[in-house]
DNA sequence: GTGCGATGTATCGGTCCGATACATCGCGGC
DNA sequence: GCCGCGATGTATCGGACCGATACATCGCAC
């Protein structure tokens, strides 16, 4: 998941770690906390290894001054590859099981600008089914086993419950937008947010800026 | 994590690992999909390796005629000891930083029953703080950037801005609930469940039950 | 009588996290 | 002048947890 991540945001800009790190809390944030340097770190290198990105030092032109000691470590810029993009078309556009979890869903959908709309479409139903599935359990349990939970047990199943029906309702929104016509814009419920009145959407056709 | 769940389960009944994994799930499905085996086993070995818990092998009386080829494994059925008790009263009373993040804030709200009430109130305001904070950074992001960003990405950020809203009100009502009376109720909104008209909530007094 | 799904125990490789360490830089206060 | 301090920046280590996999038993439907 964090590869595909990397991999995405590094397709918009070369980047060092610190700057990837911010990038991904900005984009991820609604699904998961800050990513950890030790992920961050470790993955960079095996992504380096497997050719997907470069390493371009920033070697400030006069280096041979300090020989040894202190050793100047610059920020260390990193850069896709040709292969790496090919590696990032192809993780987008296949979909496992772990694409429907919270975290994996909530990645590809940050990539959805970059996902052709067969792909989006599959996806949001995918996640539609998983997410329908937990709310069955949910319902299961509580009308068979409500008896045997305490109160709190009990209101957190409800509280679930609940969530599990507004996600349902918001991929339905967001699938009927899918199919007919474009932008992802689920219609204003008045609640959250009070900005963005008109921001209209621009069309956002497949995916346009290829190339940096 | 996975150790006080264990813990506060086995603590109401002495069970082997695949219905342990049941009843974990029944009870944290709300939050967390199923609990793996390749973290419930070791998980176990380590907790009796601390003596937290027992191991009560089920060997079915006349267990010396097969020597050593079948070798009949039979179920493990795991107890609680004193000792165990004791260290899952000292987690669910502790509160660590991991104690407010999705996954620990479940876990410790599955076992509010067993939880006084001022740790409760505690705890539940540590999470509102957390989710709290999360709001104000998805705010900003949206108020701050939102031309970096496209139209999907938006659309998730509203959405996750909407259940951190939703959270916090929620929490705003368990709070409220937990300072003046008891029961963990939240006032039927009319939507989710359709059932539990009148199942009137146990005061669920601190912590009866104390012994099996 | 035989396959097949539920029950049941267990390991292995891999991903990711939290704590920790350490170095540089700019800026405000004394 | 210089000193601390918060932001920037790179990096490692141990541990928690997951997903795939393997394997064995039991009951029952066909």
């Amino acid at each position: 998941m964090l590869e595909l991540a990397i991999l995405g945001l590094l397709q918009e800009a070369p980047m060092h770690g610190y700057e990837l790190r911010k990038e991904l809390t900005a984009k991820l944030g609604a699904i998961r906390a800050a990513i950890s340097y030790g992920s961050l770190y470790p993955t960079l290198r095996r992504l380096q290894a497997a050719g997907w990105i470069t390493e371009a030092a920033e070697t400030p032109a006069t280096a041979e001054e300090v020989p040894a000691l202190t050793s100047r470590r610059g920020r260390v810029v990193y850069k896709i590859t040709a292969e790496g993009k090919e590696r990032f078309a192809q993780l987008i556009a296949q979909a496992g099981p772990e694409t429907y979890d919270d975290t994996g869903f909530g990645v590809h959908f940050a990539f959805f600008a970059r996902t052709d709309q067969a792909t989006r479409l599959r996806i949001l139903e995918g996640r539609r089914r998983k997410i329908e599935e937990r709310r069955e359990g949910l319902r299961d349990v509580l009308a068979r086993a409500a008896e045997r939970l305490d109160a709190y047990t009990l209101e957190l199943q409800r509280h679930g419950l609940e969530a599990c029906e507004r996600e349902v309702r918001w991929l339905e929104e967001l699938i009927a937008n899918e199919r007919s016509g474009r932008a992802p814009t689920v219609p204003q419920r008045g609640t959250a947010g009070g900005r963005r009145e008109e921001t209209s959407p621009p069309p956002p056709g497949e995916s346009r800026k290829e190339r940096p």
